[in-house]
DNA sequence: AGTACATTGTAAGGTATCGTACGGTCTGGA
DNA sequence: TCCAGACCGTACGATACCTTACAATGTACT
């Protein structure tokens, strides 16, 4: 019995405090390589909400998300907030940092949680992707893809409507949560589409009402899949097709 | 007098067709580069709209504009087009290719002829870029800027009113042009901002009653810049101080 | 069970935007 | 000089969206 809990650790890679590694940038590093990152990965608790890059200021830890929705927002100057990226297991919060620049842009935060957060100090990271390897071309790849989808966004949010949308940020959710339900109020919601809380509110009411999905008090349950595909304007496929081509 | 034309010659660096080079980009290689580099620069005339990268091909070439403005535009399913990223003499058409990505994303256009259009061969291109230097460090810069310019977009389709969005058009493309009056069609306009044609017409007469701008047939001239920068949205200081900040 | 608080549901009046259509004006070439 | 086509100005009904406010419901805690 003790032997096959070890076998079952050794097959999946686990993260410092024990619970399995999803996050595809770090799977992308050798397994030598790996073993002795890992010593150097801190597992921190966030709340939804909290700033974790803050804009214009430069930080000591890039993060590597392994459940959960992260989203990378933009604040005018009057407050007003508003998503620019999404982040999950696919991805990492602090990109900017691979592209050379050691300032933040935009401001990184959780969004729906699902679990500690893997960080790494920038120091620790600049020196993995110094060397050309499946590391660096991994992080490369997802520089590049985060690109595309801030072209699609930038897109989207310029031609279609908050239904389309909201669909689209639901689907891109689902996708980075492994459950069907989860925790999102309508007015975190609300702000990562720019728009008002009652109208997002009567948007989930309609789909609702068509079988798409189902709300709790701050819950939504995704039921059908393909019907919220259906609703959702193409930039979520669009997207999806770029991370996929990409390999990310 | 024949010496002081090669004199003017020699300090103001050239195109291969005489006229002098603007583009920051390429004022960043080294003057010994330059020299070898120019024999394969060609240059091109283009129409205002036709296609010089399109979406999810490879192309051979890369583009630095020299004047004018273009834009990267993403276009719909249903064929409705917006321009996601201005592009004029600060950077390049084609950051793809050096971000390790052959496909072009989006599609790179002419919107406001100003003059012919350097290209070089993406072989040309890469091998200019392999190693580090000046070079290499400005179009990384700008591709860093250019994400910065991607996500403040993304934040101000969703937030702002076409009025403070068609300010900030007309700023970033007065920027780019050496003059206060440019061919510009409201129609041109509509489409880059994802906006329909008669929105645009009136929006602009609002802004000519306010003496920020006069309009002709087919051309806009900038009156009052500063008039014209407060009924903008911040975004256009916003990346203009980003562009400044990264030193493209 | 009951209370305080957080979250969601709903409404109303006002503004911005959309789609469409048509007449007016400018420009370039016959 | 005149015409055809390109471009701009304007209008109008329909729709989407905003702001604000308040009522209803769920949750946590006593």
């Amino acid at each position: 019995m003790g032997n096959a809990r070890i076998a079952v650790a050794i097959a999946t890679r686990q993260l410092p405090d024990g619970t399995p590694l999803r996050n595809r940038l770090l799977a992308a590093l050798p397994h030598d390589v790996y073993a002795a990152v890992a010593k150097d990965i801190r597992m921190v608790t966030v709340e939804v909400g909290v700033t974790l890059l803050a804009n214009g200021v430069t930080t000591d830890h890039v993060y590597f998300p392994n459940s959960g929705v992260y989203s990378v927002t933009n604040e005018m100057r009057d407050g007003a907030v508003v998503e620019v990226a999404t982040v999950g297991f696919e991805g990492m919060l602090g990109v900017n940092v691979f592209m050379g620049d050691m300032l933040n842009a935009g401001r990184s935060m959780l969004q729906v949680p699902n679990g500690p957060l893997p960080k790494l100090a920038v120091g620790r990271f600049l020196k993995l992707v110094a060397e050309p390897g499946p590391f660096r071309t991994a992080v490369s790849r997802y520089a590049q893809a985060n690109m595309l989808q801030l072209m699609q966004g930038t897109a989207c949010n310029a031609l279609h409507s908050l239904e389309q949308r909201c669909c689209r940020w639901l689907l891109q959710c689902h996708d980075r949560v492994d459950d069907d339900e989860f925790l999102l109020k309508h007015e975190i919601l609300a702000i990562m589409l720019g728009a008002t809380r009652p109208r997002v509110t009567k948007v989930l009411g309609v789909l609702q009402a068509g079988g798409s999905i189902a709300t709790r008090y701050a819950r939504i349950r995704v039921l059908d899949r393909k019907k919220l595909q259906r609703t959702s304007c193409e930039c979520y496929e669009v997207i999806a097709a770029h991370f996929k081509r990409i390999g990310v």
